[in-house]
DNA sequence: GCAATATATAAACGCATGCTCATATAAAGA
DNA sequence: TCTTTATATGAGCATGCGTTTATATATTGC
């Protein structure tokens, strides 16, 4: 791997010059890791059932594991990671724990890999 | 982990009932299966800057190469997997292979991406 | 055909992730 | 307070993923 580029290097678009001219649409590292952590909450076929029931209404958490047909503590392990994302949120009402996604931001996000998995 | 739904299983919106209300929304567990690979493809920095790139512009494997200074394998790796899913596409010109988003739906997916990870 | 360039593939290794089992916390009711 | 119910957390294990190094394939020009 090259650390750097150098005049040496042979680019395609812009031969011999230090910078590609793409190089302006680089997205921050930093950006990027964010971005990727948000997909890898959805990144789950359990996380992603979880999200398609709250989509339409909010659950308490043995409802879910009920509903999936998992185990308690695996639903809870998955909520933590969608709940530190930010992408669901929980309101205790005694001593249950009601999630409902954390906004529509969300509920797009869901809705366009729905869409690109039927017919992408 | 339970295997089936009974009576004697205590539900928090419809006790005493076979199935739960939400049990309509279950999203299939093919078509999660199918969401998540796709979430999964997005679910990397390295694949995200790519996508990043190709959102503006059409380039070949030596540019990307050279633009997020990381090796050509781990690249081409990385073209693979979104090649797999659909994500991109690819066109030979001479010894240059020229990659681009498959179609609108991805930038569409990427954008949503973008948007979260900056005020989600 | 042979050398050079561009890209793809394969094997191997280290790290992250998702599950299970066991246990901890928290609220409600007797 | 003690028990029961609901949820969260932690440890341990197996599997998957991203990287690197090395090599294979493909195209061009000689």
């Amino acid at each position: 791997m090259e650390p750097v580029l150098t005049e040496s290097d042979g680019l395609c678009l812009a031969e011999h010059t230090t910078e590609h001219p793409a190089a302006v649409h680089l997205v921050d590292e930093t950006v990027a890791e964010e971005m990727a952590r948000i997909f890898s909450a959805l990144a789950d076929p359990t996380r992603v059932r979880i999200l398609g029931l709250l989509v339409h209404q909010e659950l308490c958490v043995g409802d879910i594991h009920r509903l999936l047909e998992m185990s308690q503590p695996a639903v809870s392990h998955h909520l933590r990671v969608l709940r530190d994302l930010r992408l669901v949120r929980a309101r205790r009402e005694g001593r249950h724990i009601y999630y409902t996604l954390d906004d529509d931001h969300v509920t797009e996000l869901f809705r366009q890999g729905l869409d690109h998995a039927r017919h992408g």
